[in-house]
DNA sequence: GCCATATAGTATGGCGCCTAATTATATGCT
DNA sequence: AGCATATAATTAGGCGCCATACTATATGGC
């Protein structure tokens, strides 16, 4: 079933101790597993071109946005803080990615621009990632994954985060 | 549908481009959305308690094993290396959940042990961690929970991670 | 015009995880 | 007995993420 060595760990125990709702435990480890497991391929993927999932969120959106983005508005749209846009900018700088440029106007603000690599990486990493996924999934009919994604919706319904970010 | 913020930008940015295959990328980031909202829900309720997901884990298996543990079978079970056990022990220490006492046999050696207050956040933290387990897949019906299983073992079987770790 | 307040980006320090290097101890071979 | 090698735990340093606190700049109200 491929769980993660630590829930393999944590199931075993709680068989062992007969917890009730094993199934709800055991369903629980599996989706957190294969999360783990996506983001580990991804993260693998990735490593090779200088990005982490955090800095090809970044190169995504500054791929997109063609004119330069500032690091606010690419905080809001990654939805991580300040600080960490700017700890990943300092990578994708160092990779040579991008560049900051001053703002003539706000001298406090900056405008992030792809540097020309950037824009090569770019184009190479998206259509990479876009098989990779495609592959993830190929092996599912189209009534499996309505079916999946229905039933991932019905278990994130009964989380306390989606109501809690739903009213702030 | 409760995507995370990045997963959300990511999305639809592949709409606007028309990128091939928007239903498997759909289900790939709700699939990853999933899991880390579980996994905030989770840190969540474990922090009160002065405990991480990997403190948790280490708790876990410590209390389990009753006699105490060294912190080398600790890496194993848990699946990760003897210096980030090392680093958990140091925080467990801290929160006074745990004694390290040294192998009179073996002097490189530690065994680690529950106080007797690790015990109690131990027999606490795991009664409400299986009420919040239950509570999470609660709605979903016996078959549907056979369901998402099988769909998600289907997943699991496209990475490489899955078959690499076999052959480990 | 001036001051309070908001905003932009960053520094700092924490956490959990990693790899690689270090230190202390144990063990096996000759 | 003595030395190479293995093993136990830790330290050091890196990464990505966070929250908090700081500095520089902009802006609105009086």
């Amino acid at each position: 079933m491929n769980l993660e060595q630590k829930y393999l760990a944590l199931l075993q125990e709680a068989q062992r101790r007969q917890l009730p709702d094993l199934e709800s435990i055991r369903l629980c480890f599996q989706t957190l597993s294969l999360a783990t497991a996506i983001d580990r391929d991804c993260a693998a993927l990735l490593a090779p071109h200088g990005l982490s999932e955090g800095r090809f969120v970044l190169l995504f959106l500054l791929d997109a946005a063609g004119e330069g983005l500032a690091p606010n508005r690419l905080a809001e749209q990654a939805g991580v803080t300040r600080a960490t846009v700017t700890g990943l900018l300092d990578g994708l700088e160092r990779e040579g990615l991008i560049e900051r440029q001053g703002d003539t106007r706000d001298r406090r603000a900056l405008r992030i621009q792809l540097t020309h690599k950037g824009k090569q990486v770019a184009k190479n990493v998206f259509r990479q990632h876009g098989r990779w996924i495609a592959g993830l999934f190929g092996n599912l009919s189209a009534a499996e994954r309505r079916q999946l994604g229905a039933l991932l919706d019905k278990v994130s319904g009964n989380l306390a985060t989606a109501s809690s970010r739903m009213s702030t």
